[in-house]
DNA sequence: AGTTTAATGCGAATGATACGCATTTAAGTG
DNA sequence: CACTTAAATGCGTATCATTCGCATTAAACT
């Protein structure tokens, strides 16, 4: 729930309304395009943005955030759709959702091999980030056999430095 | 989002409106107090209900699922009510609260040194218990020292034996 | 270029959870 | 054991993330 920078282009559209949008036209909106396109997913405007905001966020990101990014001028998109996208990426096992500390947002990420953990504190939310995963070197023992294992989640909780003098 | 049989007298209960209910006097609403009441919590008919509940549910519940079956005439809880129990016992480390699979619903469980995990279909959101818990014998490496851990979430998912089909 | 199927824009509905306040209950005190 | 006080609950309502429906638009495929 943070506010983000809008820019300048972003500001021309909201004068100009939106029918006026080909104002930019040669103006690349692709910029982002990467190479290696996910299989199976179909490559609109949208979901190229989405799936490279992910890529380079540095932290875990809410469908707002993602939509409030998206605001700059390269191509927009309605909440619901990014909603509707971050479905159909976890769906495809490109991104993981997160519910840290089961706060009210859930949050998504890429998918990577090399994933980060968090802890978080009971008291405050601070969320500290970890630097190893017990899943490394983990088989999992199912009571249901034929399970394809794509990818996990997991959250430590606590008291933080400055909340354990809480009582318990 | 279960239906629960719900008992005689608590039929009684809606037919003769909320202000009868001490027809009941004498009757113990207490049998399932336990001796060992967990540390700083005021201990109040509804907690002591929703505790009893939870150490004796074999799946994780919903804060619907509680309030149902506190509908039992031995002493129910208005919703609200019961999401601030939960929310205190997650608080003082007696609950766990998850979001399996990150669906609409938190689940809440007792904080069981001895707990269970659970892997979840990505397609068919079936849930399948897991035997083992990597986190026996992990420390985790945090960002920050001096963290106090209380307990943690696991979740694992991908595709069931019945989903596998499905193209990745 | 034309056709078809799926994605998106947009608004409105849903549903879990939080909040506010008056009333009741538990716990402490003399 | 009555009395006081702080905290918990009943009850309704507000909030806010997420989902849904449908008309329009855009991608992919002859």
């Amino acid at each position: 729930m943070q506010m983000y920078i809008f820019s300048v282009i972003t500001e021309a559209f909201k004068t100009k309304g939106k029918k006026d949008k080909d104002f930019l036209k040669g103006v690349s909106l692709m910029e982002e395009t990467k190479s290696n396109w996910p299989q199976g997913i179909k490559r609109t405007k949208q979901r190229e943005r989405v799936l490279f905001i992910l890529e380079n966020a540095k932290d875990p990101l809410s469908a707002t955030d993602i939509c409030a990014k998206m605001e700059d001028g390269k191509g927009s998109a309605w909440l619901s759709t990014v909603y509707r996208i971050l479905e159909l990426f976890v769906k495809k096992g490109v991104a993981v959702k997160t519910n840290v500390m089961n706060q009210e947002m859930a949050v998504y990420e890429i998918n990577h091999p090399k994933h980060k953990h968090y802890a978080v504190c009971i008291n405050c939310h601070k969320i500290i980030k970890m630097d190893n995963c017990p899943m490394e070197n983990f088989t999992p023992e199912l009571e249901e056999n034929g399970f394809r294992v794509v990818g996990h989640n997991l959250e430590i909780y606590g008291y933080c430095k400055d909340c354990d003098h809480l009582e318990k």
